[in-house]
DNA sequence: AAGATCCGGAACTCCACAGTATCGTATAGA
DNA sequence: TCTATACGATACTGTGGAGTTCCGGATCTT
C-alpha cells in the first residue's frame, strides 16, 4: 500500500530500511498493538493469527517471519505492553493520602486499567499452562498499580500520616485485587464511585484514617472534584 | 465392563431403570463431576468432550444424548456444582468476629476454594462471551463465600462489636477478591498465613478493630459524615 | 534501469476437535 | 430365554485455525 491512514499510527515503514542490513522488522509495534487489541476483544483462544494480521494490515506470513508461534507473539505483546503513566515521579502529591489516592482516579487511568483487565481476562486460560506468561502478565498489568499504591502509602508513613505498623504490603494490593475481581468475575464497571468506596470504606479505615473526613489535624483533603 | 472400581463413585447405574419409562440419565452426576475436574485442569478451551467422557467412563454419545453441546454441558456442570459447607446455620460462632473469621480457615475449606478457583480460571475465557455463564459462575463460586463473610460481620454489628457505619457490603468482598487475585493472577497459594494476614492487616483494622488484640475500648468508629 | 529485499495477500496442508452414526453388549422386564 | 433399551466404544465427517508456501508489487540500492 502506498499510503496509510493519517489518523492511525504514524508511517514508520520506510524509516530504517536505508541502513542497508539493518532491516529490523519495523512493523512490530503495530502488530503487537493489534495483538493486544484482539486479545482484549476475543481472548487468547478466540484470537486467530489472521485477525491480528488483518488488524495490523499485515500478512500472516509477516507475523510468522518474526514470531515462531502464536504463543510467542502473545507473550511478546504482553511483555512489551506500555505501562501507562504510573511512574513514581509522576504520581500525585496532594499532601494527604486520600488526596493522592483520589487524584489517581482519572478517566484516562480508569479506561487504561479496564483495557488491561480485558487483556488479563483473555490471558487467563493461558496462565496456568505458561508460567512465564503468568509472570509477564502480572508484571505488566497489575504490579505497577500496586507499586504506585505502595509508594503513596509509604510516603504517608514517612510524613507521619499513618502508622508504620500498617500492613502496606497487603493493603497496596487491595485496590488492584478488588478491581480485578469486579471486572473479571462480577463483570461490573470499575468506576469512580467504586474506587471511592474502596478508598473510604476499606483502605483509609484499615490505615487508621477516617473515610472522607479529615483525620487528626492534617489539612488538605483534596476536594472530590465533581 | 462388568465391574466398577469400588473406590470411586458408588454404582448408581442400575438403580432407576426398573421404573420402565423413567430411565433418566443416571450417569449425570459422574459426568458433571468429570466435566468440572477436566475444566479445572485444562480450562474450557483445552477441554475436549472425549476427555470428559473418558474421565467419566462414559461414551461420547452418552454426553450428547443429554446435552446438546459442550457449552451447555459446562454451564450445567457449574450450575450444579456443590457449594461446600457455607450454610449460614453451620458457620462458626465464637463470640468475636476475629474468632469467627479465623475459624473459617480450615484445610477442607481452603482446598475447596482452591479447586473452585481453578474452575473459575478455566471459565474465564467463556465469561465475556456467555453472560449466563458469568452469572452462574459468580453465584456458585464466590458469592457464597462473600455472603458468609457478610453474615459474620452483620452479626458482629448486631452484637455491637463493630460500628454499623462500616461498609460491610464492600468489606465482605475483600477476602474473596484478594484470594481470587492471588490464585488466578499471582499464582501464589492461598494458605492460612495469607488469610490471617488479610484478617489482621485489612479486615479488622478497616472495621475499627485492632489486628490480633482485642480493642479494649471498642471505640465506636465515627460514621463517615456527609 | 536493474537488481535485491521485504512485505501483503492468498492459496495450501495438516491436524485437532465438535458433533454424528453405528454396533456390540449389559441389563431389566416379560 | 427373548426383547427392548440404554450405554460404551469406535469409526466417521466437517470445520476452523495453525503454520507454510508462493507470488506480485513496492521500495531502496547501485
Amino acid at each position: 500500500m502506498t499510503q496509510l491512514e493519517p489518523g492511525a499510527v504514524a508511517d514508520s515503514t520506510a524509516v530504517e530500511t536505508k541502513l542497508g542490513r539493518k532491516r529490523d522488522h519495523t512493523r512490530d509495534p503495530e502488530i503487537l498493538a493489534a495483538a493486544l487489541e484482539v486479545l482484549a476483544e476475543t481472548g487468547f483462544d478466540g484470537m486467530t493469527i489472521d485477525m491480528v494480521a488483518t488488524r495490523a494490515k499485515a500478512g500472516k506470513a509477516t507475523l510468522y517471519r518474526r514470531w515462531p508461534s502464536k504463543n510467542e507473539l502473545v507473550i511478546d505483546a504482553v511483555a512489551c505492553m506500555k505501562l501507562g503513566d504510573l511512574d513514581q515521579a509522576r504520581l500525585p502529591d496532594t499532601g494527604t493520602l486520600r488526596g493522592d489516592l483520589v487524584a489517581m482516579i482519572k478517566p484516562r487511568s480508569i479506561e487504561d486499567a479496564e483495557k488491561k483487565m480485558q487483556i488479563m481476562a483473555g490471558l487467563m486460560s493461558m496462565l496456568s499452562a505458561t508460567p512465564e506468561m503468568a509472570h509477564a502478565a502480572n508484571n505488566a498489568i497489575v504490579k505497577p498499580r500496586a507499586e504506585a499504591n505502595r509508594f503513596l502509602m509509604q510516603r504517608a508513613v514517612d510524613r507521619g500520616e499513618i502508622s508504620p505498623a500498617c500492613d502496606i504490603d497487603t493493603l497496596c494490593l487491595v485496590t488492584p485485587s478488588m478491581a480485578a475481581y469486579r471486572t473479571l468475575i462480577e463483570r461490573k464497571p470499575v468506576d469512580r464511585d467504586f474506587l471511592i468506596t474502596l478508598i473510604d470504606g476499606v483502605l483509609l479505615p484499615a490505615l487508621g484514617l477516617r473515610g472522607d473526613a479529615d483525620p487528626a489535624g492534617r489539612g488538605k483533603v483534596a476536594p472530590p472534584a465533581s
